[in-house]
DNA sequence: AAAAACCGTTGACAAATATCAACGGTTTTT
DNA sequence: AAAAACCGTTGATATTTGTCAACGGTTTTT
C-alpha cells in the first residue's frame, strides 16, 4: 500500500529516494482502510492528519443552515484529503470528508511531516510544487466559478476531470459546480443537440 | 518606499532582519511608479515580477468573449501584485493587473525573489507562511461563492475587507463577488431595512 | 467653463437557476 | 425475496440574477 505514495512522491523529485528515505517515509505514514460512508473529518473535529489516498474515493463539503451539503473538493487515487486551515492551524474544521467508496489511506499528522520533511529534502521540494499547483488550480477554478456560466464550468470540469465522470454521481458533481442536480440534468440533454 | 516593505516582511519573521539582510532586500526590489489606470501586466503578456504595494490600489481581472470585465483580486497597500500562474510558469497570462489609483510599486523577478531566499532564509519562511494563508483564504472564498447567496458574500465581503469599501466602488466589489452593480444596488438597498 | 466620463440607482423585462413533486429504473440493505 | 435507499430525469412553477435603457449627481478631462 505504500508503494503508490513512494512513486507519486518520485514522481516531483530529480534523483529518486534512498532506501534509508523509503524506509522512513514507510515508517511515518500510517494505513487505514476506510469503508464507503465512514468519516476521514467530521465537521468541529480538528483535522490532525492528512491522508495520502492509495486506493479509493472521497467527498469533501460544507453544510449550510438547510442541511444542504456543498461539495468543495472530490478525491481519488494520488490526491490529499484534508482540511489545509484545520490541519495547519489546529482549529475545529467547518467541513466533513467521508469516503464515497471503499478507501485505502496513508496518514500522517502535521508534526510528524515537518519532522519528516527536515530529514528528506525531496520532500520540501514536493510540498512546495504540490503548493504551487494547487494555488494555480484554485485560481482558475475561482475564475471559472466567477466567469462562466454553469454549461461552460460543467465543460471545464469534463476536459479538466474526465476520470471523475466514472467514480461520482452526477448528483455530486453537480454540488461541486454550484448548481442542482436538476440543472446540470438539463444542461446535458441541452448539450446533446 | 522600501522601509513599507522591510516594516511587513519583519512583521512574519521571528528576529528582525539584520542591516545587512535590509540592504540586500532594498537592493533587489525596484522601485515603480505607476499611474491610475496603467497596466502592470496585460493579457497574454508574462507575468515578469511580482510587485509589493507600498502604496496605492490595483485591480486584477479577466476579460471574457462579451468583452466584460470579471475581477478575480483587488489589492491595497502591503499586498502582492502578480498572476501567478504566469509569475512561476511564466507562461501568458489570462488576466489583466492595472492601478486604480496611483500606485508605488516594489518589483522583483522570480529569479531574483529565489536568489534572495536562499540568502535571508526568513524569506523562505515568509513565503511559506504567506503560500499558507493564502490557500486558505482562497478555500474559504471558493466554499463561500459555492454555498452562499450574493448577498450572505456581500456581507461577508462588508466584513472581512471593511478597508476595500473605501477604496473601490461598488460595481468593481460586486464584479468580484460575481455579481453585476445592479444586484448589487439592490441588495444594499434591500439589507437597509 | 464646458464637455465627457464615471457612478450608483431604478424600472421593465428576460434569462438562468432553484424548488418541489413525481416517476421508473437501479443498487443496496434487510 | 422484499423493502428501502439511491439516482437521474422531467414538468410546473418560483426565485434569483442579468440585461437594457434611462436618470441625476458626481468627478475628471479637455
Amino acid at each position: 500500500m505504500h508503494r503508490n505514495l513512494l512513486t507519486y512522491i518520485n514522481q516531483y523529485v530529480n534523483s529518486p529516494l534512498t532506501s534509508e528515505e523509503e524506509a522512513l517515509i514507510v515508517a511515518a505514514f500510517q494505513p487505514k482502510k476506510i469503508r464507503k460512508k465512514q468519516y476521514f473529518l467530521q465537521e468541529g473535529d480538528v483535522c490532525k492528519y492528512t491522508g495520502f489516498i492509495a486506493k479509493g474515493a472521497m467527498r469533501q463539503y460544507s453544510v449550510d443552515d438547510k442541511g444542504i451539503e456543498h461539495i468543495v473538493h472530490l478525491y481519488i487515487e494520488n490526491y490529499w484529503a484534508n482540511d489545509r486551515e484545520s490541519f495547519t492551524m489546529l482549529t475545529p474544521s467547518k467541513y466533513n470528508i467521508d469516503a464515497w467508496e471503499d478507501t485505502d489511506l496513508l496518514l500522517i499528522t502535521r508534526a510528524d511531516m515537518l519532522n519528516l520533511m527536515e530529514k528528506i529534502p525531496a520532500l520540501v521540494e514536493m510540498v512546495r510544487i504540490m503548493d504551487e499547483r494547487n494555488a494555480i488550480a484554485n485560481q482558475r477554478r475561482l475564475n471559472s466559478t466567477l466567469s462562466n456560466t454553469a454549461e461552460k464550468r460543467y465543460e471545464e470540469f469534463v476536459n479538466n476531470h474526465p476520470q471523475f465522470l466514472q467514480r461520482f454521481p452526477q448528483h455530486l458533481i453537480a454540488s461541486s459546480l454550484g448548481i442542482t442536480k436538476e440543472t446540470l440534468s438539463r444542461i446535458r440533454k441541452q448539450a446533446l443537440k
